[in-house]
DNA sequence: CTACTTGTTGCAGTGACTGCAAGTTGCGTA
DNA sequence: TACGCAACTTGCAGTCACTGCAACAAGTAG
């Protein structure tokens, strides 16, 4: 049980955090032992230790508290895409930027690994975090779309290669989590580009 | 407005079948015009004519009655792709089997074209249409790595394959319902296997 | 026409989620 | 240190999605 640093916060910010971090724990235990249908907001904000209508003044939905969204985040990603050269091929853009930045640095491993194993248990949960991705993946689309002075409403190239690259990056996190972290986020978001870049029709033929 | 058709049926059936599209029609009309937050189920069955306990009898969920799912169509392209000659590279066979098994041939192609509409403009929609796909995607690639003879949790290899071969379908559908149908969608399909096969590092540093 | 099966409906209940109107608590200021 | 503002928490009442159950209606097979 890692509690990263955090300094020059106010007491606030520290109690909301805190908050926050004891919301989703109490989430991700009781899914665990439960199941996800069985397990109540109120539940949750109970063994949190604070009342159910607080549950819902941190998350929307009872999936939010598992998934965890971050408008932020997608901006961050996008922004970075913007900035990369113009002339690089948009493969390694995308690869350079989600390699980077994917990988969250704000979270301890241990608990993303315990909230990945519930959310590839829960098909709820798995397309509420679909839903995230995509918010990142139509950011992604429309960001190149603009790169390449296209429509971004009617570009089935960029869409196909962003979902791609997304695929990328979702495949990688769940072998991650079947590792059970062993082995280095990004080196397997990597070697799943690899994959990709390789072209998908040589490596299908390989064995590995 | 066209109505398929379905001989053989007795009287239950057709009613039935009769019911659910009246549903799905009031459902997309609602949705199109209030947005779906705004639309409850009960205006959805009074529209269509039933009480509000049948849209339950008919649809699991809100979503459903848009999205509209088929355990059974899942089952179909699975067994499909465990006919395919096991020589056949793994992105061929799953060509093969999408382009003539993803279009559906049971539905009004107009009325398709409406709820892909209408799905393109909600996100909680999308989301659930994804949780859709995700579900044929898993199935795909637990066939596609036993055909191979590897763990089907833990194949990486197979996992990113699948996702990118679902995307050329979603990213195909989204495209049809961009030129309003006008371009088949079979077509449109197999230039995104196209895209995908001849690989993607390629293709993404053309200006298509 | 009768017995059986299948589909419809209303009702009561649970639980997700929201807006509102109090309280509490942290925080800058006099 | 006491005051007042702003932010956070809480309870309450309400809407809506969705479910199980039991009565009822309608199609079907003999």
């Amino acid at each position: 049980m890692v509690v990263l640093e955090h300094d020059g916060e106010s007491v606030r910010e520290r109690k909301k955090r805190e908050t926050r971090l004891a919301l989703t724990r109490a989430a991700t235990a009781l899914v665990a032992e439960r199941g996800f249908p069985a397990v109540t907001a109120e539940r949750i904000a109970l063994r949190a230790g604070v009342s159910p209508r607080t549950f819902f003044n941190y998350f929307a939905t009872k999936e939010d508290a598992l998934v965890g969204h971050d408008p932020q985040r997608v901006a961050q990603i996008v922004d970075a895409l913007r900035r990369r050269p113009p002339s690089e091929p948009p493969l390694e853009a995308l690869r350079a930027v989600l390699v980077e930045l994917l990988p969250p640095s704000d979270v301890d491993p241990a608990e993303l690994l315990d909230r990945l194993r519930v959310l590839r248990a829960e098909p709820q949960l798995l397309a509420y975090q679909a839903l995230r991705f995509e918010d990142l993946e139509r950011a992604l689309a429309r960001a190149l779309s603009e790169r390449r002075g296209i429509d971004p409403d009617n570009d089935p190239h960029a869409a196909l290669l962003v979902a791609c690259v997304m695929a990328a990056g979702r495949t990688a996190f769940m072998a991650w989590c079947g590792t059970d972290g062993r082995e280095p986020l990004e080196r397997i978001l990597a070697r799943q580009f690899d994959v990709l870049a390789a072209g998908l029709a040589a490596t299908a033929r390989s064995t590995t």
